[in-house]
RNA sequence: GGGCCGCUAGCUCAAUUUGGCAGAGCAGCUGACUCUUAAUCAGCGGGUUAGAGGUUCGAGUCCUCUGCGGCUCACCA
């Protein structure tokens, strides 16, 4: 089993093998480094005119540019990248050649020199010696085009980030955002929690959920889809503002804004509506887009969208209203809405519930055109078990979801906290799993029980961090804010 | 899961329309060159055209199946 090599692996080989007969170590195990490569150029920037400065730099060999007996070449680090210039009369024949010879592109390197500026006005190490820090075994992607095609740039995302630094700096801003995200809710007096991961009974959102098991309890668990009531849990215990930031999974379709692990910030807080959640929400992703990108003007995909608080409110039933002239107040049954529905001439899926009815206008008639930061206030109640009742309302919730650029980024409610309430809606939800809605909630013992210990009236709100920062990075796809998507295993049957 | 599009050298792309020698740039190798920066100049090597099968005198190109990817619809956040 022989591997097959690229004549460029084979010639990385052979230089590999004359590194080592030369008795230099192509892996040693540190090398010398006083400055990154920005700190060099700022260090060269600070100092007076004329005077000498030492520095060594380390990074990878990124371009070469070899003029006989003198080569300049870009090294990059984490910081940015510098020029290194090496003369066979500072270096000597053997360096010089063992430089031409056995290193490439690609290669990790120390450059220990003294900088100066050159006629275009470059600063530039002027090398006294170079040093092999890592010896590279395969060529690097198209150092002009980079690296273009998607499916290896997300199967190999670090081959993407080391060609393609706008790549980089997407998971910067992602960075920064849950970073602004952690100190906007710290200074609010939330304490940050972690819930289980693996689950004995999934719930919280309506999702198909992914299953494993555990050998020695052999019990069967559930990867979570949502962490609400556990966060619910600890407001039974007392505290009165919890978050988590973390990685939800959910068994289901994969689009350009669907993984089936993608990270979920949610909050719950005491003596708070959802009213009051509505300002939080908006407050913090202005927030977050200042402290990410500096701005709360966003564009997204070419359409300019502007994320200051106050955004709009409008109640659910007017803007399905405005769009479908369905109003569906005036049908209180799934047939009578439905009926309403085809008259218009309008296409929702038949034998769905009333909220499911809701739910596809929803979808289809109004999210797509909710460009600009709104709030979508007041659901139908089967599409929110855990939301409280408006009050003297037997069908609608205190809940609203917010839309930016056509696409759902946040969901909250007034949290139930009737435990009775709760059990009947479990129950009206097992009906609906009965009926082959495979996502509707199973019944949680545990979690009533949590309820019946009696919980304060409670906002909770949840929001899909990789959609927010697809709107602060201006991606179309969530793939492109995730390091490492979901890709479908390669067949190597013939390997 | 359905529909449509795609897969050619390490990378970026031609050649596909109309079946007729599989090409270029970068990268690589050899040589020249002591201020270059997509360095330049001369020469050279590198391909199971995603895989399997079929049609044909002849297939990268047409047909079938499979794999993977992209877009899209459905479901979902």
């Amino acid at each position: 089993m022989t591997e097959r090599l690229t004549d460029q692996e084979q010639y990385r080989r052979e230089k590999l093998a004359k590194l080592r007969e030369k008795g230099m170590d192509p892996y040693p195990p540190r090398v010398p480094r006083t400055h990154t490569a920005e700190e060099a150029k700022r260090a060269f920037e600070a100092a007076p005119e004329g005077a000498e400065v030492r520095v060594t730099v380390a990074g990878r060999l990124m371009t070469i540019r070899e003029m006989g007996k003198s080569t300049f070449a870009h090294i990059e680090d984490g910081s940015g990248r510098i020029q290194i210039y090496l003369r066979v009369d500072r270096l000597g024949e053997e360096a010089y050649d063992d430089f031409r010879k056995l290193y490439d592109i690609g290669d990790f390197v120390s450059v220990p020199g003294t900088l100066f500026r050159t006629r275009t006005g470059e600063i530039t190490v002027l090398a006294d010696s170079i040093a092999l820090a890592a010896k590279t075994l395969r060529p690097l992607p198209d150092k002009w085009h980079g690296l273009k095609d998607t499916e290896l740039r997300h199967r190999q995302r670090y081959l993407d980030l080391l060609a393609n630094p706008e790549v980089r700096e997407i998971f910067r801003v992602r960075a920064r955002a849950v970073a602004a995200l952690r100190r906007f809710l710290d200074e609010r007096g939330f304490l940050e929690v972690e819930t289980p991961i693996l689950q004995p009974i999934y719930g919280g959102a309506a999702a198909r959920p992914f299953i494993t098991h555990h050998n020695q309890l052999d019990q069967d668990l559930y990867l979570r889809i949502s962490f609400e009531l556990y966060l619910k849990r600890l407001i039974v215990g007392g505290y009165e503002r919890v978050y988590e930031i973390g990685r939800d999974f959910r068994n289901e379709g994969i689009s350009f804004k669907h993984n089936p692990e993608f990270t979920q910030l949610e909050f719950y807080q005491a003596y708070a509506d959802y009213n009051d959640v509505m300002r939080t929400a908006e407050e913090m992703v202005a927030f977050v887009a200042r402290e990410a990108i500096g701005t709360t003007k966003i564009t997204y995909q070419g359409q300019e969208i502007d994320l200051t608080p106050p955004w709009r409110r409008i109640r659910l039933r007017d803007a399905i209203l405005e769009a479908t002239g369905v109003d569906y107040e005036a049908y209180p049954d799934a047939e009578s809405l439905f009926n309403a529905i085809i008259a218009r001439g309008l296409e929702v899926e038949a034998k769905s519930s009333r909220g499911k009815l809701i739910d596809s206008l929803l979808g289809s008639y109004v999210e797509p055109d909710l460009i600009q930061p709104t709030f979508l206030i007041d659901y139908p109640i089967d599409v929110s078990p855990l939301a409280k009742k408006k009050p003297g309302s037997e069908t609608t919730v205190e809940r609203f979801e917010g839309f930016v650029a056509g696409m759902e980024i946040c969901n909250a409610f007034s949290e139930l906290n009737d435990p009775l309430d709760q059990r009947e809606r479990f129950l009206a939800q097992g009906r609906d799993f009965a009926a082959g809605d495979e996502e509707a909630h199973q019944m949680d013992e545990d979690f009533i029980t949590a309820l019946s210990y009696g919980m304060p009236p409670t906002g909770g709100f949840g929001m899909g961090i990789d959609r927010l920062t697809m709107l602060l990075t201006d991606q179309p796809n969530i793939r492109e804010v995730i390091l490492f998507p979901h890709m479908r295993s390669r067949d190597r049957g013939s390997e």
